[in-house]
This record gives C-alpha cells, structure tokens and sequence, in this order.
DNA sequence: TGCATACCTG
DNA sequence: CAGGTATGCA
C-alpha cells in the first residue's frame, strides 16, 4: 500500500523519502509535543496546523511542507517541489539514516553505503514501519487521534493546494501522513529509549517498576567503578541534555533536530555498548552471542531447514502459527525427570557447545555481524535487516537486550548434556533468581517478553499475560497445576480411581508437591470419582427402569451411553485410547450399583461405601508413558 | 484434634 | 472444578 505513493521517490530508502518529505511537517502531528515540553510545542503545532494552508508566513518549515504535495509553493504538489532543497535534504537524510544505522547495528555493521541502499531495504522499513504501527495500535489508545489529525492534514491540504484533481492525491496524501506518523512514533520511541538508557544506568532506579526491567543492572552493578552520584549525574545531565536539545531544535532548524537526533542516540547506544563490554569483561562475562543466543534448537532446526531461515527467523511480527505449539513441546519435553534438580535448573539454559558460525547458523545473512556490534545485535544471529532491528529496538530498547544478556548466566556450562531448549523458560527463570525480583513484579512480562525476544526466537511470541503464566506457572519445577495436569489426571483415571498420593507423586515428577498441590490433585480425583459414580447411579437407575432383568443383561461397551458420558468427561478431545480395562471396571461397577438398587441397599445412606470399597480394588497401574509429563 | 474423604453447592 | 461442610477414623 505504501509502494505506490512512494513510487515517485525511489532512489532512496523509504526512511529517507519520508524524512525528506515531511520531517519538518511533524509539528502539525499531535505526536510533536515529544520534541518539547513546554507550551512552546502546542503553540508551533497549532499555529502550523491552523495557518499552513492559509499563510505562507510559517516558519520554514511550512516551506518545506510546501514541498510536499499539500504544499503552497509547488503547486501541483509534484515532487519537484523537492529539488530547491534536496542537497540539504539528503545531507540531513543521510545523518538521519546512519542514525537508524548505528542503531540498527554496529557502526561497521553496515558494509554498503547509502547509495547501495537496495529496495529490499525500503520494504523492509516498511514492514517494520507498518509492523511497529500495528502493534502500538493494540496498545496506544489514542491512535484514532493521529488519524483523525492526519485526517485534516490532508484535507486541509487538498483544499490549500487548489488542486482538487484528486482524490488519489489526498489518499497518497494520507498515506504518506500516516508514514509520517510513524516515523515519528520511530523517533519517539527512539528518544524515548535513550532517555531510558541513561535513567536506568543509575544503580538506584528512581522507578522502581522499572527495576526488574533492568536486569542488566545487576551486571554493570556488580563491577561498576562509577559511583552511584556520577551515573545520578551522568543520567540527569543526558535527560536535561536530551530535553534542552529538542527543544532548542523545536524552535531552531530541522538539521539542529536531526543532529540533535544522531548525536543522542549515537552516544547513548556507544556508550551502553561500552559499557556493557567493558562492565561484561571486568567481570568475567563472556558475551559472545553465539553462546548465549544461537543454541536453541528453533535457530538449528532453521539451520538445518534453511530454506525457510527467513520467513522462520522473521521477527516476532512473522506470525508463526506453528511457533507456539512447539515451543510447549521443547518444553515439554526437557524437563527433569527429578524434582531434587530443580535448582539446577539454571544450567539447563543456555548450552549447546554452539561452536557453530554465526555465518552457517544464519545462512541467510548476507553481512554477518562482527562480535563486537552493538547490544541488540547481539540477540539477532537472524538474518534480519536494519528496519527489523530497529523495530526490535524501538519495541524493546536496547535496555531490553542488555537485560537479557545480564540474564545470561556469568558461567555457562556450555557442554551440559541436558541442554534444554526454552530459553525463555529458563531465562526467566534465572532472572528471577538472579535478579530476585522478578518473581510477581509487575513489570516482569515484560522483561519476559524482552528476554524472549532477544534470544533469537522470533517464533516465540509470547503474549504477557502467556508470558507471566510460564513464569508463574512452568519453570522446570511446576509450582501449580495445569490444564495439562488435570488432563494428563483424567487420563490416568482410566487406569486408577484411588491413586495413592505416591503415585501422584511418581506420575507428576515436574510438579512441586506441597500440601496444597497434593490436595487439588486428590480432590481432582475425588471429582472424578463423583461424577463417576454418579454415572453409573443414574445409568443403573435407568437400566433398572428400563426394565433390565438381570445383571448380566447389563454391559458397558464403548457404543455404550455411559461410555460416551464418561468418555466426554475424562477424553474430551478423544485423542486417548481408553483401556479395556477401565470398560471392564465401569460395567463392574455398573452391576454393583444395579444389584444394590435391587437389593433395596440404596436406602442405607451409606450403601455406597460397599461399591467404593469394591471399586477400588480395581485400579490398575498407570503406564509407564504418564510419568513422562511431555505424554500429554 | 487433625486428617481424609464424602457430600453438597455454585 | 473448587469451596465449604459433614462425617468418620486414629
């Protein structure tokens, strides 16, 4: 949709087109207020919104909206309005994208210029553009402001134009309105993160809902040489810095703004990256990416499948509809066999010799990365392009990265057999023993969902509130039960109604037994029970009424009624082969309550008990395959 | 008493 | 299915 509006000005990136465009337009967007603070910004925005299509007074920015096809110097609005100040436009186009760079990757992340920039590369702007869009959609409410802004913008542009040829002209109009707006919101989010960065260097957050969020806080902590005062300053200095600069360039020139831009953002990400080596290596930490974030068995699964390496390694806005699904299966399938190792869990981690090339684990990488690029490049061995990463940046921060690499165990027993292949599990995990505070915070999704991300598991896209349901409910020792457990416990119904708690305990080795848990499991199937035998009440009650003679008239077939009604509670899916067994048992009981009704026993309140205590002596062993929790 | 289970209810 | 209550046993 952007292709065709854009079209006219395809020898650049559609980043830098849409700098060139409209940059100096931002003010007229409601998202302006994010280079000031003061009234300053209301004031310019109203007076470019309400005077532009009326006055060529405005500021030179206004001129350069003329030079956009709404504007009042080019009249037809045509894209040679661009050319008086295309020299100075490119200039301030180029910074702007080696910002984007730098930030994308290291600065010798690139290795073409600008002028190689391909079209590959504007698509893919663009789908991180429109990526980035979608989700703050789902997040922002007060999205249908940018478009009811962008709305008048664009009509007041048609009727300032004079030009009312088109409606194909507003409607690019729009669009590229809308671009604009989001690479304003790129923008915000960038500063946004910086402003971050430089916060949340300060050892005594200031934010304490943010405190989990810096797990990386606890690395550069442990060794940092700078007193708590200096990052105080330092961070206070950068946020005023910040703040003065964009606001000076409000009320200055669009070039003052784009440097303003480059140089913030330039320095915070140099200088997180310095410090996060130079804190890493003081410490011991090996921060290589490929130990820490190539080991997964999605990344070799995609080695081997490398085909698929791009649409399978895209970043968490390639819908993956597999993805989930087998991520619960590695995990399923990796967990301890032995509740005592639960506290090794930890190690589980992140293992794999991962001696493998960045190079043949990312086939598709065209530039591979050097080591030493920047943070969040570090959590990308995928073949992704600058857009995506700065997609991810803008999402996460580079904070995000940092987190998870603090979450990176200092030492890892990267030749541990048992390599266990959820990351995000045991990540989290070990965030919240490392950081302490994970546990019920707040925040902790998303540190969870930024510590997915960055792990080079572009098909885990886990929801928060998924997310927090892992972290609360599955490390590799479950501290609750699951949908999972009550269907694996209804299964195991078919064998045995009476489990002892020992072989609760055998049947559910990931499961954290404590009193409470033991609980909920017996009165599950103290539940099933009940519903059990009230089946075989009401159908021996219905036998009898049906005018069934003798007991042995009566059998329990898989055709039968009461099969199918038990068959619906404990196998609802019927994905499970029930054993004969359990059919056998069923018709037992059966008779038993039809000989008792006969028999008039039904009037002793406690004429049950007899059938239990028959009952229960017919339980068979569960087989072995329920121990195995990855059975379900 | 404390625990386990059955029974009842929402 | 879980919570509450009742019952029975050691």
């Amino acid at each position: 949709m952007y292709d065709e509006p854009l079209a006219p000005y395809s020898n650049g990136s559609i980043i830098s087109q849409l700098l060139c465009k409209t940059i100096h337009s931002k003010r007229a967007l409601d998202e302006s207020h994010f280079y000031l603070s003061s009234s300053a910004a209301a004031a310019a925005a109203a007076a470019d919104s309400g005077q532009e299509d009326q006055s060529s007074v405005s500021s030179k920015d206004s001129t350069v909206e003329a030079a956009s096809p709404v504007g009042l110097v080019s009249t037809g609005g045509s894209p040679e309005g661009e050319h008086p100040i295309n020299d100075h436009l490119q200039a301030k186009r180029a910074r702007v994208e080696n910002i984007i760079r730098v930030m994308a990757g290291s600065p010798n992340g690139r290795q073409h210029g600008d002028g190689e920039r391909s079209d590959a590369d504007a698509r893919d702007a663009r789908e991180a553009r429109e990526a980035y869009r979608e989700n703050k959609r789902k997040q922002r409410l007060p999205q249908h402001q940018d478009h009811s802004c962008a709305g008048q913008v664009s009509r007041k542009a048609g009727g300032g134009g004079g030009s009312e040829n088109s409606n194909a002209k507003d409607e690019e109009c729009h669009k590229l309105k809308e671009q604009l707006h989001s690479m304003q919101r790129l923008l915000h989010q960038l500063q946004e993160k910086f402003l971050q960065v430089y916060n949340r260097e300060d050892p005594e957050y200031d934010n304490p809902d943010e405190a989990d969020m810096g797990a990386e806080h606890d690395v550069l902590e442990e060794s940092s040489e700078l007193h708590e005062d200096d990052f105080d300053r330092k961070s206070r200095r950068a946020a005023a810095d910040c703040k003065d600069r964009a606001k000076a360039t409000q009320q200055r020139e669009s070039p003052n703004l784009q440097e303003a831009l480059k140089q913030e953002l330039s320095r915070a990400v140099n200088d997180c990256v310095d410090r996060v080596f130079k804190k890493a290596s003081s410490s011991g930490l090996d921060l290589s990416p490929r130990q820490h974030l190539c080991s997964t068995p999605e990344l070799q699964l995609v080695d081997r499948k490398s085909q698929q390496a791009s649409s399978a390694l895209d970043p968490p806005q390639a819908d993956d509809p597999a993805a989930k699904p087998r991520s619960l299966e590695y995990y399923d399938s990796s967990e301890v066999q032995s509740p005592q190792d639960q506290t090794e869990a930890l190690s589980l981690v992140v293992r794999k010799p991962a001696v493998t090339p960045l190079s043949s684990v990312t086939p598709a990488v065209k530039r591979p990365y050097p080591v030493h690029q920047a943070p969040f490049q570090f959590n990308y061995t995928t073949p992704l392009h600058d857009s995506h990463i700065l997609e991810h940046l803008l999402k996460y921060g580079p904070h995000s990265n940092f987190g998870g690499l603090s979450c990176m165990p200092p030492s890892l027993d990267r030749t541990s057999p048992d390599s266990v292949d959820l990351p995000w599990d045991a990540i989290a995990m070990r965030s919240k023993v490392t950081s302490g505070h994970l546990g019920h915070h707040p925040r902790s999704s998303s540190l969870g969902a930024v510590t997915v991300d960055n792990l080079c598991l572009p098909h885990v896209k886990i929801e928060c509130g998924e997310l927090v349901c892992f972290l609360t409910r599955r490390p590799y020792i479950q501290e609750g039960l699951t949908p999972s457990h009550l269907k694996k416990a209804k299964l195991m119904f078919f064998y045995t109604r009476y489990p002892s708690s020992n072989v609760l305990k055998t049947f559910f080795p990931d499961v954290k037994f404590n009193r409470c848990i033991t609980s909920q499991l017996i009165k599950w199937f103290s539940n099933f029970r009940e519903f059990y035998y009230i089946q075989m009440e009401k159908f021996a009650r219905q036998a009898i009424l049906d005018g069934v003679g003798e007991v042995k008239d009566i059998s329990v077939s898989r055709d039968s009624e009461l099969f199918r009604a038990l068959n619906m509670h404990y196998n609802k899916a019927n994905d499970f082969h029930v054993p004969d067994r359990f059919l056998e048992v069923a018709e037992i009981t059966l008779h038993e309550f039809y000989n008792a009704i006969t028999a008039s026993k039904d009037s002793d309140p406690a004429w049950k008990k007899a059938i239990y205590k028959v009952i229960c002596k017919l339980d068979s062993d569960v087989p072995e395959e329920f121990k195995t929790s990855s059975y379900l």
